[in-house]
DNA sequence: TATTGTTATACTCTATAACTATA
DNA sequence: TATAGTTATAGAGTATAACAATA
């Protein structure tokens, strides 16, 4: 971090990594700031649009949020009709999560938003340059993403934790 | 995103730089998770430490939390004798927020175990790429810091928005 | 009158548990 | 008994506004 007029924990790289993804995270709210949950609402009529998951609890999940939030979420976009809650023919209990014409629409337009979102973030890279950087960057969330991130993450703190001898308190 | 069993709002820039995020904030939180604040709290000894903020508005700003919740902040902090307020001979409205010799110890040792972090978190990538990547992502965020992100990233939204026709609702 | 820091209040999110209807 | 979805409640975190001391 060291002087560039925002604070980091670090060397620079969480720093870094966090001024991309707040840009992001930030641009993309925007982007769809009319929709009852902001990007979580997107996120359930992206979802329902690609039929990615069978029912309720299971689209809480891969979305990360719980599925009492879920319930008031699918409330609001049910009733802007975006989405539709249909029963389950084969479970009675479940509900399945599927678009409208109305959430379809909408759903391509935003791609497009998100694609030039996507472009504005790497602003300050040229073509070659963003091609190389995205590829290294998927790489590594993608290793992260396979080991077990949460657990490794800590491990590695813990491990040099208790290595602080003597204690400092 | 598409079938990597976790969700994002695009063509998978948002999440992979999500998971690289949200990875290194997890480690940093584990790292710092015994400390009145977490994150915030060493934040604040970090400041401190290094003298970069002259009062405690100039301090909530940096490390961008509101000055009402760096008040508690500071009293859990003074109280486990990390940091000290000490009135500003030049202005008596003011504090300077100065690290003790323990809020330094905890500083240096905690300042090694984020630089593992950072190495934890782009372990999918070898020595060289690592370095490169560091070089492309710094600059990626010094450009967007510097050119005003918050106003260009939601401008690109809204003028992409106010080309939608016809609405689509 | 404006600013620094503090205190008190209200609001939003989230997490937890209890409830129903099905299996 | 276990599961899917819903509802109600409590807690944490945040934001807002009022306040006292000083400029």
């Amino acid at each position: 971090m060291a002087g560039r007029g925002e604070a980091g924990l670090d060397g620079d790289l969480g720093w870094a990594l966090g001024v991309l993804y707040r840009a992001f995270v930030k641009a993309a709210e925007a982007a769809v700031d009319d929709l009852p949950g902001g990007p979580r609402g997107y996120l359930v009529i992206d979802a329902a649009v690609r039929e990615l998951s069978p029912n309720q609890g299971a689209l809480a999940q891969r979305i990360g949020i719980d599925r009492t939030v879920l319930t008031y979420l699918l409330d609001d976009l049910e009733r802007e009709g975006y989405v539709e809650r249909r029963p389950d023919p084969a479970d009675r209990r479940s509900r399945r999560i599927v678009a409208t014409d109305k959430g379809r629409t909408l759903w391509e337009r935003r791609q497009e938003v998100f694609r030039h979102v996507e472009r504005h973030v790497l602003g300050g890279l040229d073509e070659s340059e963003m091609n190389d950087f995205r590829a290294t960057l998927l790489r590594a969330a993608a290793h992260i993403n396979e080991f077990d991130p949460v657990h490794n993450a800590c491990q590695v703190v813990n491990e040099l934790r208790a290595r602080e001898e003597p204690p400092v308190y």
